[in-house]
This record gives C-alpha cells, sequence and structure tokens, in this order.
DNA sequence: GCGGTAAGGTGTAAAGTTTACACTTTACCG
DNA sequence: CGGTAAAGTGTAAACTTTACACCTTACCGC
C-alpha cells in the first residue's frame, strides 16, 4: 500500500489440478509421472503455467481441457501453496483446483497419451514437492462441498442408479450408509427425479435410474446427504 | 508438466488481508484509504508484495504485523485473486488472507498512523478492485470456521462474560440466540471455564468471566457454537 | 433504606431429526 | 423351477434442537 510495483520481484505462477473420478466404488484422482526436471519421475499432479492473458481461473481449465478434453466442469480453487522452496528450481507460487469428473467422458487413450492413472484417493503414494497437501485439502474441501450441494451427480453418468449415488456417497464419507434412511432422504430432494429407465447392468431384477434436475433444484435449493 | 520456466511469464503476487474484530457488539474490519497508484483514495484492504525470501503466508503475517504490531495471530488463507484486470496498472495476482484479532490488542495510534479503521461488516463501502470478493469470501470461511472451531476466542479478551461470548457468535451468525440454549451447550463444553472472577463493567450484578483452556480441549476437540 | 432498573442466571417439555433395523420382490441363470 | 444377488420398502427409539418465563443481584436515586 506504500510502495511501487517495480521495487519487488515477480514470481512464476503455476496451476496445479486435482481431477477427481468415481470407478468401482472408489474415489480416485489423476496423477501421473513428471517427464520435466526438477523432480522428473516423480509422481505428481498435472499442472501448468498461467499465461500473461489468462486469469488464474481460466489457466485452471485450460489445463485440464489440455488433459482430458472436457470443458465446463465443475472446478474450485483449493487454494495457493507459496513456500519458497515448494519448487526445487525456481521460485514459483502455484495455485490448486479441484475438478469432478465422469470418468466415462474421459477418452482412455488420452488418458494413456499423457501418461496420467486414475488412483484410488486412499491410497495416492508420495507426490512430488507440496502436492500431496494440495491433494489432502482439496479432498476436505470437496467432501464438504459434495455433503452441501448437488454436485457429486459430476462424478456419475447423467442417468444414475441410487446404489450408484449411494456407493458415491459412501465414498465421500468413507463410511457405510444405510440403504433405508439414504433412499428416504433422495426421495425428499424433488431433484432427483425417477426415469422409466431401468439399468440391468448391475442386477438381474434392474434398477430405475434417476437423473439429477437443475431447475427444479434452483426453485428450491436444498441439498444435504 | 512439459515446458522449461523461461518460457512463461512472471506475475508480482501480493497478499491482501481482512482483519476481523468484534466491537460494540459488531464485527468488524480494518479498511483504509489506498496511498498510492492506481486507486489512490479509494477504501481498500490492507496489502503488501510477497518478498523472493518468504513464503507467501509468512508475507501475510508479516503485512499484519507492520499493520497491527501484532504476532501469533489466528489466520486463513482465503484463496488467490487472479483476473488478469483486477489489478488496473499490472498484472498482479493476490492472495487473500483473514485474521482474528481482540481490538483491545491494537494500539489505536498505531492503527491511526495507517490510517485504517474499523468498518461494521455489514456496512462496507465499494473496496478497490477485487476487495468486495475477497471480504465476502473470507466472511463466508470465517463464519464456517468459527462454527466448528473454538476460535471466535481470538475476537475476545483471553477473559470474557458468556454475554460477551453470546453477542459474538448472535453477530457472526447474523441472528439472534437464545440465552438459555446458549449457555446449555457452553457448558457441556468443559474447556470454556468458568473463573472465580467478576466483570462489573456491563451490569451492576456483575457477570462471571469464562476463558478458554487450550489444553482441555486438545483432549476432547469437540466445538460447535 | 427502599423501590426501580438493567443485566445475570436458571430448567423443562414439545418438535424435529437421525439412527437402527429385516424382509419381500424381481428376473436371470443353471 | 430353485438358487442367487441386487432392488426396493416402513417404523419405532434415541437424540438433538427449539421454544419459552421468571427469579436474582447490586447499584442508583430518591
Amino acid at each position: 500500500m506504500t510502495t511501487f510495483y517495480s521495487e519487488h520481484s515477480k514470481v512464476w505462477l503455476s496451476v496445479d489440478c486435482i481431477i477427481f473420478g468415481f470407478e468401482d466404488d472408489k474415489l480416485k484422482i489423476l496423477i501421473g509421472k513428471r517427464k520435466m526436471d526438477p523432480g522428473r519421475g516423480e509422481w505428481s499432479l498435472y499442472g501448468g503455467f498461467v499465461a500473461d492473458d489468462e486469469s488464474v481461473d481460466e489457466a485452471a481449465a485450460r489445463t485440464v481441457y489440455e488433459l482430458t478434453g472436457l470443458k465446463n466442469l465443475f472446478m474450485r480453487q483449493v487454494g495457493a501453496f507459496g513456500k519458497v522452496d515448494r519448487d526445487p528450481g525456481e521460485r514459483v507460487v502455484s495455485v490448486a483446483y479441484y475438478a469432478l469428473i465422469n470418468v466415462n467422458d474421459y477418452d482412455d487413450h488420452l488418458r494413456c497419451e499423457h501418461g496420467v492413472e486414475w488412483v484410488n484417493i486412499d491410497t495416492i503414494p508420495k507426490l512430488y514437492s507440496d502436492h500431496n497437501e494440495m491433494v489432502a485439502k482439496a479432498r476436505r474441501l470437496m467432501v464438504q462441498k459434495l455433503s452441501h450441494e448437488p454436485v457429486g451427480f459430476r462424478l456419475l453418468p447423467s442417468l444414475f442408479t441410487l446404489t450408484q449415488l449411494q456407493k458415491l456417497y459412501e465414498a465421500v464419507k468413507g463410511a457405510e450408509l444405510d440403504k433405508r434412511n439414504f433412499r428416504k432422504r433422495v426421495k425428499e430432494m424433488d431433484f432427483i427425479e425417477k426415469t422409466e429407465l431401468v439399468d440391468k447392468t448391475s442386477s438381474k431384477r434392474g434398477a430405475y435410474l434417476y437423473r439429477f434436475n437443475k431447475r427444479v433444484y434452483n426453485e428450491d435449493p436444498n441439498f444435504k446427504l
């Protein structure tokens, strides 16, 4: 508030992305082995630098797009990570973001091209620099968000069964949920709409498919799971 | 993950601080009129630049120390604010932090020297750049934090009456609370200890002073108000 | 010294929310 | 046509939250 810009030093600013997916009843994130120094070969989040002509949010969205080809994802900032020595080479401050994707939307060839893998959130290896901290904070924020806003659907296909939804929330909360209590709550939320469609891939009998209706949600935005 | 640092541009990185205090039963923050261009004369948060040899967290703590002379405050990051044009002059990305202080600890001469004022959180004027956004987000996070962790005490003297504590939480929640229900909850939290001391400044009868005992809290860290 | 005043301090019952719990249905498969 | 495996359904007890009113104390002014 008292000095001129030019007296101060600039820093490199990067973004790192924690991309959450839900597969085999497990929460997972995308990580890969670093292809550049420093830290070549270490497990790492996918990231990039913030360019002159884009906001930090835009840089994060672009980075996720480069990796996945997906746009308009649900993304939120995790925070800025700014320890002096967090990057062994230079002073780089990084802003972490998390994103929610439906794993089916992510082309597997594209995934392999970038050399990233889905790894269970509970068994993340040691990551480059402070990336484990980023993941831990992202997870806390994500759990909080999914409990109070209807964004968990972003991790599922647009049509899903109640069992799928329950397994998702069990993975998020790290605890088993009671089927009857879970369904009771879902029934009270009118914006989780039952369709006439039935999924038979995971049971002989078949389960009704449900859908999240954003319009209906906006009329009475109350969510809790 | 694929390129070298030198191909990218650097940015100036600043910190901006939302300093919360509690005075006259109201939540307030410190703001001042900008003393530099661009934006000279506009209401603004107090901020500063991140130096080479300090982390972003350290820069925020130093900035608050410069302003208030206080150390070891409760501080949390609000987030990075990185729109391209958020600063009319140059590309500056700012990381916002909030801090909790007991207004009595802040020397009023020092406050005047820096030309900052306590302003009621509900009547913040238009601030410079994106500072209103920062304040809004800081407030959300602070309210959340104070509801689930015993940090509200940081806004009060180390000895406080239950009426003071209740007024604080009423200000935080923006709603009146029931005195009997409030005290019932407080009584269940053993780490809020009654002393034998009595405060007579705000009533003829006098009210017992209480104290937050961190040790006892750590043995059974459960807080909710 | 006594009545007014203004803040401090206290318990209980009703409403609402959360939890625990077990059996029937369906359709495929062998 | 019996076995199997997932889908689907209701109720009662425990717990939490809310609503609510009166007595106490000590100072002040008369």
